[in-house]
DNA sequence: AATGAATGAGAATTCATTCAT
DNA sequence: GATGAATGAATTCTCATTCAT
């Protein structure tokens, strides 16, 4: 719907606290009195906001993961292509605002701590498995690699969508990618010996 | 100060609009007006609170650098052991704190990406070159670099300090840090025919 | 408007400062926050009391001065009714509400003094000139006479709307206006040789 | 004192609401505190303000009147000629400040009217009565006369201490003063008949 | 379904007043 | 006597929410 979408950019920019209705209303080319009309109240739109927007996302990158067959590392170069796609949407504001509101949206942090942050774990642990499994990688514990893999996507993922906006600095996304994947691929690469 | 400490607590959980000068100055164990005996006003505060306590933590980054003698992977070590103390700090939430309100404080925005963030870059940057230069590592562009220096380190705290409070989902920094290292170290490790 | 009618009041009896725009709306029958519909802060409600409500009766009174054909005198008796009218009106709080605020209003001193005192100014300076012209004066010079000329009425109106509400002193102003009246036209009057 | 001196200032710039006691206590070379010391609070300190000053300068021209022995017109140039030292005095700000303040201290209201004004009108009311006995003026009703003597010159007070100190109009306070004592004995001649 | 005028609870800010030094 | 740091009641202003049209 129009209103999450003009929601969703202003709560991105402004915080859940400093967006006014009407000024989402105005976004989205409708009165104020009638948001109420499909969310309950600010609350419930700001659920709707973060709910309804990231789960599709998160499917479709499980789905494409699912019916990959060929080499690990394109499987990780798959993976952080979808990053790097949502990093240049305006999706990438989601996890923005989640960060910035977990303190007042406690069960919403839950909600994305659970659906989104535990199901994208899996997905790269699994990734990591399979990549140990099939020789690819040298024996590594998925669970503390998890940060190294994503950290450095995630990160620029904020800064795009907060502080970078104000400032000169930028990163080039897919210049950055390429190292990261250089990087790991030598690093996650069996022992010669083994 | 008290009041800039108890603000940077409450600013970091709750974000900039959710926190209300009462409830500052009551963690401060003080009276609301008395706030303003010494910040002008509420964004007055907000300001003191990002600019007094990140550059000092910064400066003794970089003076432990610079007299750093050894190698260059235990300056690496250095310089992510600092990352994880300020992980674990208060201090941490500062970084939080700047994302959040990036789009209502542009030039806190601009000031956290000048002083802090660029500086903090050329820190990493002047590693890597030294690292290659005295042939530890290969060849690399440190810039391009950095966010995978970085990144999983800064995606931690600002995990600590916002959903992870909501979260059951924990990391272990220091087991996360030692595989980063490892990752990295294996990762720019000279080719062998070089 | 309800809400200016109802500023004049409070404002004329309270001081811009002592009145709570809590009491307008209640004098006006709506809440606080309407008020805020119309004007932008208090300031503007104030300019607005102020402007709106004078020019139209110094319109009326230059309509009325304009068309008249009659004696001087009667000109001078025309004027100085309408003076007494706004006297007694509610109207008459608006010079005592500039009086007392112009101080911390500079700009509203100023915008009475050019609008409302100039150009009353400039009325009484016609009336006492076409006097003159017609021989129905002796020759005097009309800016030093202006306030001799409404200085009474004025007392009058600032008395009525201000002191004159706390005390037993009154004064029967169409009493006084007739002596005045009396004692500028004997002393006007002609000299009998010229 | 110096506290009420800079306090009338400040009062009669200001009004009462707008004074604050830190500005009195600044404009007085002290201490926000020391007023205290004199005064029991903000109210305390206005009611001095206006009682202090104003009775011993009325003492004055009372006395001044008294002693009188020559023409009535004479006595009459004296009193005004005390009232444009008062408009051209600091002074000059009491009555200001009591119209402006009437509706918030209705006994400093009653205060001036019966101490004041009442005393003020009874002294010209003796004066026109002692022209009227000794055959300088024609026979008139005291009491509709005072506001057209006082009023001129009050208005002109008025002017000079809020208006006009924001305007370009200015009054020549002789000049008026002049041609009112000019009209009032023309005006008041006996009739050549009588 | 849609509107937008009206509401009033809630937060920032000010400043008279107090009191320990 | 004098100070000025600390207080908290009071006021302006905002904005989520309601509801008559």
């Amino acid at each position: 719907m129009e209103i999450v979408a003009a929601a969703l950019a202003l709560f991105a920019a402004r915080g859940y606290g400093a967006t006014k209705l009407e000024d989402v209303a105005c976004a989205a080319g409708i009165a104020k009195g009638t948001i109420y009309l499909y969310f309950a109240n600010k609350e419930d739109l700001f659920r709707a906001v973060v709910r309804q927007e990231l789960l599709p996302a998160l499917a479709r990158i499980e789905a494409a993961i699912e019916v990959h067959t060929g080499p690990t590392q394109d499987l990780l170069r798959l993976l952080m292509a979808h990053f790097v796609q949502m990093i240049e949407s305006e999706l990438g504001g989601i996890p923005k605002l989640v960060v910035s509101e977990a303190g007042n949206f406690p069960e919403i942090a839950q909600f994305y701590a659970d659906e989104v942050v535990a199901r994208g774990m899996a997905i790269i642990e699994r990734i990591v498995a399979r990549g140990v499994d099939r020789g690819e990688f040298r024996p590594v514990e998925a669970a503390r690699l998890t940060p190294v893999l994503v950290g450095p996507m995630l990160c620029m993922l904020l800064w795009r969508h907060s502080i970078g906006r104000h400032s000169a600095i930028g990163f080039d996304h897919r210049a950055v990618l390429e190292t990261q994947i250089d990087i790991l691929l030598r690093g996650l690469a069996p022992e010669p010996g083994a």
